[in-house]
DNA sequence: CTCCCGATAT
DNA sequence: ATATCAGGAG
């Protein structure tokens, strides 16, 4: 497990990769980023970025998403996959929008997590990015950085990967880290094949040691 | 746990 | 061909 000292070596060393990380799903308000974060499930931020534009062009309101039928909603955002249970809870979301909240997105964590499509990371992220309150969203990246650098283990649900992260990083930089380690997880410790030869956090890495080993082997 | 799902990199 | 992508609902 990691001392103190090696978290801090982690946060310094992120904070030196990629000091300006930040949200890079493309919006323009918090309604945007809440529709940008349900569609990118499972989904590259950069397809989603493709789709965006032109749907947001279309559909600026909750109730404009409500005033088409179903499929002209999934025929809009098709291409980004998984679409039929995005739309739906798109509209059912927007619905809840304008009949609880007066069509605005509420800033409150368990009022988003109750929304139709939105779950602990999307909520997260909503309150990270537009309402600016300390959080750390656990997606794919932050789940496996965090278990290939040791923060926990292999077998840690996804909100025991987020109780540990808030646990062992201090509140004033969750948000900050939080996106470090999704540009880390993304572009650097890819999920296919990381490049652990050039990574500086290699020393105190259990899962980069190791593969350095079988690279040795060849 | 399974299912949803198209786009992209390997 | 196959793994993976800012997950969530049933």
């Amino acid at each position: 497990m990691l001392t103190k000292k090696d978290i801090r070596f982690i946060l310094d060393n992120l904070e030196r990769m990629y000091p300006d990380a930040e949200c890079e799903l493309t919006h323009s308000n918090e309604f945007e980023l809440l529709i940008a974060v349900v569609l990118s499930a499972q989904a590259t931020d950069a397809l989603v970025n493709k789709v965006t534009p032109g749907l947001f062009e279309k559909y600026k309101t909750p109730e404009d998403f409500v005033a088409v039928d179903l499929e002209e909603v999934q025929n809009d955002i098709r291409r980004i996959g998984l679409y039929r249970n995005k739309a739906k809870n798109i509209q059912k979301l927007c619905r809840d929008l304008i009949e609880k909240y007066d069509g605005e997105v509420p800033n409150d964590y368990q009022q988003l997590v109750n929304l139709a499509g939105v779950g602990r990371k999307t909520a997260n992220v909503v309150m990270s990015v537009s309402f600016g309150m300390p959080a750390i969203a656990v997606d794919t990246h932050v789940e496996r950085v965090s278990k290939r650098l040791g923060f926990c283990r292999w077998k840690d649900s996804v909100l025991e990967v987020e109780k540990t992260l808030m646990k062992k990083i201090p509140e004033d930089e969750w948000s900050d880290t939080h996106h470090r380690m999704i540009f880390f997880g993304r572009y650097h410790c890819k999920a296919r094949n990381p490049d652990c030869p050039s990574c500086p956090l290699l020393e105190i890495c259990r899962e980069g040691k190791k593969r350095m080993k079988k690279l040795e082997m060849v």
